[in-house]
RNA sequence: GGUGGGGUGUCUGAGUGGCCGAAAGAGACGGUCUUGAAAACCGUUGUACCUUUGCGGGUACCGUGGGUUCGAAUCCCACCCCCACCGCCA
């Protein structure tokens, strides 16, 4: 959420980035409803000040067993005068917050401007796939033919777009999501946290999933709880309505979780196999922090993230999305997108954003500075990585001529020493 | 699901209709003392919003939302959350 204060004195910026991240978005209106909303309030707020005064008086006159008869009558009247702005004034209030909670957040200067993916900046790249001799095969045909991943099983049990993976295809699966956190842990610095995959609204609204994505996720009509769609949801709701205090910060914390996404609307393009499904496993990180620092730790951020992919020997690029591809609460973000050579095209595997203090201010997570003020933090979340398309990668990468499967190295202890799957 | 207890500021915790934005303690910050630190002592210390060039002025906030009242942290209603016990299920 943008300050409000902030959308009344900047309502170009806030245009522009809304434009420029293809929101549509009523900021004239929102100013002449915040205009109202202040003559209101200082109409209702004089009111009560008169009757604030008077009931002092009342008050006293009643201490000294003076009739205050008179007086009670008038307020009487003052307060039902009150009760008919503060109708109004709540109406107001209501209308302008959901104008306001619906602007996106604005985009930093730093972030390549244009409508769509096509204007994202590729900032770097690494490693690279060796020639082989043979035909590689797409994840889908490896997952079948060696018995690790069953599409159609799945979609008896639950329907299309989801997975069940079997055998040495599951624990592949669980090995990468152990490899992941250990690095994150151990080596990264983060504190691992398993928290609670079903979540309330407010922890949705906090995040900034609500209220535009509500068709997104998989909600339990019964509670009024959804399903995460992100450990980023659970993992930066930790701290909703909390004050941190600065020495606390930075906070790293680093969880696994399922990702439940219903994906309304969003197939049609190719998104065979594992490319998009209903349910997959992620590691995610999520940092609170300083607001000063937050750019240099967006970029520690990308690098954690990218040490999953190297120490997997998996090429990849680094792309800055442009304004139009950023999501609705971040102000910069990074993704990390994997080659996979059986389907010949390069997947999104690790999304790195920084929120700056879009989210916080949301859901009311803030510190005390050295001075003793409260502020809000910034917060930062990235995967590392995202399972399912990840695996993409690993299979296709490491398919043999023979049909098989080579571990990689680094998960091979994971894996109780097997080298080769298949 | 039932019964009982409870939700107050950064934290602990008092307060049951007006002098309560709220005692007390802790913490934090500043100062005195000290070679330095601790202790002791003194002082300061909530948030949001409106208004003002500024000094300042004002309003609201005691889980959330309603209600009663001239006036609500305090009384009434509903809801949410936490704790304990019981029931049910695993």
């Amino acid at each position: 959420m943008l300050d409000q204060r902030f959308v009344r004195n900047n309502p170009d910026v806030v245009k522009q980035a809304a434009a420029n991240k293809n929101e549509r978005v009523d900021v004239d209106g929102f100013l002449d409803l915040d205009a109202r909303r202040r003559e209101l309030l200082q109409a209702s707020e004089s009111l009560k000040q008169r009757r604030n005064t008077v009931s002092d008086e009342i008050a006293r006159m009643k201490r000294d067993g003076e009739d205050a008869s008179a007086r009670i009558e008038e307020m009487r009247e003052v307060s039902a005068r009150i009760k008919g702005i503060d109708t109004d004034l709540a109406g107001l209030q209501d209308s302008l917050q959901s104008v306001l909670e619906r602007l996106p957040n604005i985009p930093h200067p730093s972030v390549p401007v244009g409508a769509d993916e096509s204007a994202n900046v590729e900032v770097r790249r690494w490693g690279s796939t060796p020639e082989v001799e043979f035909e590689r095969k797409a994840h889908w045909d490896l997952g079948e033919d060696l018995d690790i991943i069953d599409f159609q099983r799945a979609g008896k049990i639950s329907g299309s777009h989801f997975v069940l993976f079997k055998g040495e295809g599951a624990r592949l699966q669980r090995a990468m999501i152990q490899f992941m956190l250990d690095l994150h842990i151990q080596k990264h610095g983060y504190t691992e946290v398993i928290p609670p995959y079903i979540v309330n609204r407010q922890s949705m609204f906090g995040t900034g999933q609500l209220p535009k994505m509500e068709e997104d996720m998989y909600r339990t009509d019964l509670d009024d709880l959804f399903l995460i769609p992100t450990a980023e949801v659970p993992v930066t709701n930790m701290h909703r309505d909390e004050i941190l205090s600065e020495d606390d910060l930075p906070i790293y914390y680093t969880a696994y979780s399922p990702c439940f996404r219903r994906e309304a609307g969003s197939y049609g393009r190719e998104t065979r196999g594992l490319i998009r499904v209903h349910q997959f496993d992620k590691v995610e990180m999520v940092k609170f922090v300083r607001p000063e620092t937050s750019y240099d730790e967006l970029e520690t951020l990308v690098n954690d993230a990218e040490e999953v992919l190297q120490l997997l020997n998996i090429p990849y690029r680094v792309v800055s999305l442009s304004t139009g591809d950023l999501s609705f609460a971040a102000a910069k973000c990074y993704d990390l997108e994997a080659w996979a050579p059986g389907i010949d095209r390069w997947l999104e595997v690790s999304s790195c954003s920084n929120f700056e203090d879009f989210q916080a201010r949301r859901s009311g997570i803030r510190y005390r500075n050295k001075d003793g003020k409260s502020q809000f933090v910034h917060t930062l979340n990235g995967s590392g990585m995202g399972m399912a398309r990840t695996l993409i990668a690993v299979l296709e990468h490491y398919q043999t001529g023979r049909g098989s499967i080579r571990v990689p190295e680094v998960l091979i202890p994971y894996m109780g020493g097997l080298k080769e799957i298949g």
